[in-house]
DNA sequence: ATTTTCAAT
């Protein structure tokens, strides 16, 4: 192999901060989101490390804009101007379903880039506003997958963007009731998908 | 924390 230049050491989550906001144990006042882009050619996907990595809400701090974790995700994403001539595949990881709003605005983002394929695995439903379940419909209408992360993603997640200080990975540490409370996220989420009706 | 929602819907 050729000595490229050293890999970019992109920024991973403290261990902490990823159990306390992914948990279903948890709910709390602000929302990770774990990002990674693929580059799709005919069967093949391949992984485009430099647009991999996660952010979090803005606001809450006196005399801040409060932004959604999607917004912000939306503007970086304009930022890479992905190649409108290829096809890509953008998956998110996050730890609360977009609200209406964010819903929207990410179906709208879809609408106008046909050349990206959008995957969210969410680990919790937002259901604070009302019409969240028709955000959800509006966004999966628009040609996102939406789910709810099982066990799988969580490990994913803990494996890829999660920085776990030395060069062994730990296994990823469920919290109780883990694969009890995605099934039943998962079925829920299904429900809001097939109904017509909020 | 026996925390409960991207805080102020």
């Amino acid at each position: 192999m050729a000595a490229g230049p050293a890999p970019e050491a992109r920024p991973l989550m403290n261990k902490q901060t990823f159990l306390h906001n992914f948990s279903h144990l948890n709910c709390p006042r602000k929302t990770y989101l774990c990002y990674e882009v693929e580059l799709l050619v005919g069967e093949n996907s391949i992984p485009l490390d430099e647009f991999a990595g996660f952010l979090r809400n803005q606001g809450a701090a006196m005399g801040l804009e409060h932004r959604h974790a999607e917004p912000i995700f939306l503007e970086w994403m304009a930022s890479w101007n992905l190649d409108k001539e290829l096809r890509y595949r953008v998956t998110c990881f996050i730890s609360w379903s977009p609200c209406p709003d964010c819903a929207d605005e990410l179906a709208e983002f879809l609408r106008a880039n046909g050349h990206v394929y959008l995957r969210i695995f969410a680990a919790r439903i937002y259901d604070r506003f009302s019409g969240y379940e028709a955000g959800l419909r509006a966004l999966n209408a628009a040609g996102a997958e939406v789910a709810i992360m099982t066990f799988q993603e969580f490990e994913y997640c803990w494996k890829n963007f999660v920085d776990h200080q030395q060069d062994e990975v730990e296994s990823f540490p469920p919290w109780d009731n883990l694969v009890v409370r995605s099934e039943e996220l998962s079925q829920r989420l299904a429900g809001i998908l097939q109904n017509q009706e909020d």
